[in-house]
DNA sequence: GCAGCCTCCGGATCGATGTTCCAGTCACTA
DNA sequence: TAGTGACTGGAACATCGATCCGGAGGCTGC
């Protein structure tokens, strides 16, 4: 009773929304998915797994909100002439990383989107393809293609971990050799690269669709690099 | 004793692997991937719940299992000259076909896939690419990118299902509307578009990748349409 | 000082789920 | 007829998300 730690003592810093989502992002980078407990995540912070429930309403809450923390880390390029299509580059390519940096949130994707950090990113999108005077339909078009070549590009290499040493890559990787005449442009130039070459693929991706969508401008514009 | 139904009985088909499939998919596309349970499959087919585990090792096999079989619904274009450009679009665009008749299916799309149809149809791709004249590391590009963006656009159309009446769309399209201070172009021009826009704006990004693979084949090819 | 309220905590518990154990049933064969 | 192997399913276990409810602690108004 008398040694029992006083509620603000310095022992623990006081259960938050904020730190429970940060602990859950630190679980989820450690271990991944399918690990993520709410009497796990509790345990990590040292409380009871009831207790969560007073900060958040349900589990999906805790995964929307970190869906939308580690979004946080994608850097929105400052303001500057550097050209719209050097700001899109950035912005796109610092969005793979963070997808890459937490493998777990390609499979979280499947659920809106609607944080702030994820909406201010967004925002980003069309306000710079706005000005780079791209209009409707090549608005739409530019803003779902580069989300969506994005997303696919980070579930994908979710799913197949870039680490040879993977028992899923090795195990594929058998199983189209032992099949390779049945499917023998997969096995000679399978989908199965290396880490490099994943990155070149999405940059030249990339710049196909940024090549398309800049043809697509009205009035071309000069000053990109 | 007397009255128990034969075992060979017409009153329901032997319990098999295809048919416990089978049913997986019509329960998903009925109810969505949550309410796929064992205990409600088994239902479903007339059997204990436990029974299933004969035929299958887990649920994630039945899950596999059903991601390979709708994948059988992607046509593969017949050979002839309709050049590989006409083919691949056939190709991807049943597959997008596929994604959006399936919805839950885009969710799954986050593990290996290595059933027969779906490497059917990724040999066909690799193949066709291979026969345009595309190299590396043009083809690992291509092939990557046509099937992030496949995959990229059925998750986020799964996410925001085109049916103007779902709750999440208006609280999205509300939530914009109430920011739209802080989030100008999203309010405006807001990622909520119906669903001709949808296929318009996919056919655009299908474009703009098709010409940058095209520009990318060395000894260019004159006879597709 | 004290009653009342609000925020926050957590043990016990519920219902559902994936999976395993094991005792069966049935057809078929030696 | 005994036995084997393919199949079935009831009971049970561990685990999970979530809820109920009783409490602790601090603050305010009287």
């Amino acid at each position: 009773m008398w040694l029992r730690p006083s509620r603000a003592g310095r022992d623990a810093p006081p259960l938050s929304r904020d730190r429970i989502v940060e602990e859950a992002v630190a679980l989820l980078d450690a271990e991944g998915a399918d690990r993520l407990t709410m009497r796990r995540l509790a345990e990590r912070l040292g409380t009871g797994s009831t207790t969560l429930y007073w900060h958040v309403k349900t589990k999906d809450d805790v995964l929307d909100l970190a869906l939308d923390m580690i979004f946080a880390e994608v850097e929105i390029p400052p303001e500057g002439g550097r050209g719209w299509r050097a700001d899109i580059t950035a912005l796109i390519n610092g969005w793979r990383a963070v997808l890459l940096r937490h493998p777990w949130s390609a499979a979280l994707l499947g659920r809106p989107m609607l944080g702030p950090n994820v909406l201010a990113r967004s925002e980003f999108l069309y306000a710079t393809l706005l000005e780079a005077g791209i209009t409707e339909p090549h608005l739409t078009a530019a803003a779902y293609g580069l989300s969506n070549y994005v997303i696919g590009s980070g579930l994908m290499q979710a799913t197949w971990p870039a680490d040879d040493e993977q028992e899923v890559r090795q195990a594929a990787r058998e199983h189209l050799h032992a099949n390779r005449e049945r499917y023998p442009a997969l096995a000679a130039h399978g989908p199965l690269v290396a880490d490099d070459d994943r990155d070149t693929g999405f940059t030249l991706g990339l710049t196909w669709l940024l090549d398309g969508i800049q043809a697509s401008v009205t009035n071309v514009m000069t000053e990109y690099t």
